[in-house]
DNA sequence: CACAACCATAGAGTATACTCTACACTCGTT
DNA sequence: AACGAGTGTAGAGTATACTCTATGGTTGTG
């Protein structure tokens, strides 16, 4: 199929799907063209994106989707580098959660005190008052 | 006091200190300039950094710490305009710990099932297999 | 006076994931 | 043959927060 139904299958833009082309996410043989240059998707070539999305979605970079899908296509991937990997990842997110958390917590904070005083984030942010600059 | 001192005092680096002042979180009167034409820092440029850097440690960016230190100079944020600012920060900040939230469900979720089967990250992300483009 | 260390400005490079523009060819239809 | 829609490649633009390079002037010491 040419990329503009694949586009319209995927819900992705030419654009995207080109991009996607040139980080090697996607893989037109050579091959694949029509007397016109055009290039002629295969079929897999919605299985990939949508495997792409599904990965992505679950919080790994498009580099990683890579990754992945290559350790997948090569049987590369055992139960034991599976769970590393994958735990590697989960380590990460969770030091985000615990970041934001704590942002939240300094959100809530910084709410409740608003009321308090005439509100000067200067003093809740820093315990002292912003130095105005002679603009 | 001049850039070098400055940036050993708050631990940034020079091109670290030009690029705030090129976003205008610093402002250096243009009459602080020693005969060299070496920008002078005035004091209160610490305070300016030190505030900035509270104001993105707690989940702000660079443009909002600017808008956050203009108002509270100007005087111009009451106890009610601070509270909704920071509830539509919070609002977004729950919104990213909910999301990596859900990624970190997925996470252990494939983790655990990774040791089941042949770990086939496809499967899990997918339901079936991804299937192999000839490269 | 040479040289290292410091200062200034402008602008490019990094990372991520697109998004769009420019320019040119091709296809189907009238 | 002209037209709009589709396709190709290459490369720029967007957002964020730096980080570094290039080029050139200034200061202090031997």
């Amino acid at each position: 199929m040419l990329i503009g139904e694949l586009a319209q299958k995927t819900n992705l833009s030419r654009h995207t799907i080109r991009f996607y082309e040139k980080l090697g996410l996607i893989q037109v043989p050579a091959k694949s063209r029509r007397k016109n240059n055009y290039k002629e998707y295969p079929e897999e070539t919605l299985n990939r994106i949508t495997a792409i999305k599904e990965i992505t979605a679950k919080g790994f970079t498009l580099k990683e989707a890579r990754g992945i899908i290559t350790l997948v296509n090569n049987g590369t991937l055992d139960a034991e580098r599976g769970r590393k990997y994958l735990s590697k990842k989960l380590n990460l997110v969770q030091k985000q959660i615990d970041d934001l958390t704590r942002t939240k917590n300094n959100l809530l904070m910084m709410i409740e005190q608003c009321g308090t005083e005439a509100c000067e984030v200067a003093q809740i942010l820093h315990g002292k008052k912003l130095e105005a600059e002679t603009a």
